[in-house]
DNA sequence: GATTAACCGAGACGGTACGTCACGTCTTTAA
DNA sequence: TTAAAGACGTGACGTACCGTCTCGGTTAATC
């Protein structure tokens, strides 16, 4: 979700009437937002708070964003860090350099409530849900840019079910990492990669 | 996590002074938590509705659980109906129907919410984390003994990496239902059983 | 307080550059003070729903008005309906007359929260509290040109002390409405100005 | 008004259950809101500054008060010093002594916006318009008790409209203070009580 | 005719206070 | 001692206004 009223349309001359939104506006509060969540995690981020962080209104934050939640949300995928696209060679060593940076992308921390909570927020806010859902199905494109290469140079075969195989890959470690709470390490990824690519 | 100060050492007569605590009370707030889980979802379960509805104190609930979330949990234990283990004589069959009947089981709705504000809160509270953990880990009881028995019968070998074959089957299914909000049909589960025995 | 910056001086050309003020705005925000104090009483009327009825912004409203009270006293001078002048003959019944007058224009209703809102405000703002003085004490003016009328007719002694007077007649209208809110009818306006004459 | 709930009706056990009020809230509460008053008057008084003052949360204040105007008027009526009634021997001195204290009373200051506040939120809710009527009548005991012991002295005709007399005392006060801004001091006070009594 | 300065409507801005709600604890009387 | 009832302190919520500011765009008097 994308802060409301983009003029996302483009060609339309926008008619703009009134004061235009403060430019910076958006990247204070995306920044403040991100600080706090790596401080107190979502938990802790109350409007008030955020506000007062970014040095702005609570309605300038509401009048951008339709919720606390969306705004997290927009913040993971502006501020985030990406993980890098892997080039070993080969599909393995890709995805298991892949997998490798994804375990260290979820270590426990400050902010590793926040995904938890979208998850839940997105039961009550179906707008919520389906952003929520194109951001992380986004993630997945490296996973199948890797597999896509491979079928290409040959290395796999071009019936491959590329999106079983990223299920299959990506969905254990999201599983174990928020509901069975088993241990997720390299062993485990290199497993189910070997498992994956058989 | 069980109600706390349960009596389990057997023999030992606990010397009771005072009001003995009210039998009933345990199920009458564990049946009004299901309740209202169905009614209003765990949005809407707060502890001075759940207190009034199982006609109880709110002292009376925390003295028996630490929280709101432990009890959700319990509640979850103790009142849902299981799935039951199929037995249509393969290991493909048994599967195919045990996905059948997750698929049901998960069914959008007004207790939809409860699995993934469990999630959150763990994030919150270790004993919380350790007991989803251990629940969770229970219910891949049924599919682990379709594979074993599937060991057992020669129709899997022996080396069968069962943890594995276990998270690859079920971990799409909560993957896509939480997090990517992919489809979750037969035609997917299908699918993912025949690649994971393939 | 009238208008901010009203060239009040005559023949002072003003020297005047720029844009000239709309002419017809101040009427316009005036009607839609008087309509929202009868549709939504002070209480309602806000500064963003006042600038939208009048078709104006907000900032032009400031431009021409310290503050939302200096524009409701400016529009109960301007725009509200002046009670008449009786001339019944005698003092006295002209003041039965103007009472019942009184009585009549006070009638509660929407616009009834307007002078004690004037009133609180006064008490943080000196310059409304004058303009809020001068308004009530005009509104005496009827009274004491009854009384006056009534002295060179030779009714009333020359020595009649007609702000006094003029107080102990229209003061208990007021206290009566404001403070006590005690019965305000003929029968004690009657018995009030019979008793001032006595 | 009083704090709600008071269980007014004598000889009911009231058959308390659960946890009482807290004794000292109450007066906590009222304290803290003449503090305040005096302090920052009327319109710097805000809920969440009067709760953190009193120790207490804001519920506890809204559990016991339907408005912060409800508690304003409770504060006037337990916590503020009464004026005394004076026994001078006469009506007339009586009278004089009590509106020099009137005046001393009502001195400008940080709490002199306290009245026009409760009068204008008077406006929109009934039942304080009640409670400030019952009180602002309360006030006017002395001076009708200084009028009835004259007239028990013989000193007035026992046909005396005490009413009337109050208001024309009283009312002028008033009507200059709030409204017409007008001066009021011994020799204005003197004047209207000679008026009165002759 | 070009420049300039004050105006215009619209609406975003930083603040502040509101009254409600839920949390988990505490305090009463009764059993 | 436990029970039901319900008050407690805390703190976040999302809304509504305030009075100011900032746009693009008029509209005159001045140059």
């Amino acid at each position: 979700m994308s802060p409301i009223d983009t003029p996302a349309a483009v060609g339309r001359p926008a008619a703009k009437r009134g004061r235009p939104r403060r430019a910076d506006a958006d990247d204070a509060i995306l920044a403040a937002t991100l600080e706090l969540l790596s401080e107190v995690g979502v938990a802790g981020l109350s409007m008030d708070l955020l506000a007062q962080r970014a040095g702005v209104g609570k309605a300038t934050i509401y009048r951008r964003w339709d919720s606390k939640e969306a705004l997290i949300l927009d913040t993971l995928r502006m501020m985030s860090t990406p993980i890098p696209v892997p080039d070993e060679g080969t599909v393995r060593d890709d995805l298991f350099a892949y997998m490798d940076a994804v375990i260290q992308h979820f270590r426990p921390g400050r902010g590793s409530d926040t995904l938890p909570h979208l998850i839940e927020a997105s039961c009550y806010d179906d707008q919520l849900r389906a952003s929520l859902d194109h951001y992380l199905r986004d993630r997945q494109s490296t996973t199948r840019l890797i597999l896509h290469r491979g079928i290409e140079r040959g290395e796999l075969p071009v019936d491959t079910d590329v999106d079983l195989i990223t299920d299959v890959i990506l969905a254990p470690f999201f599983y174990r990492h928020l509901l069975t709470g088993a241990t997720v390490d390299r062993e485990f990824t290199h497993r189910l990669v070997e498992f994956a690519l058989r």
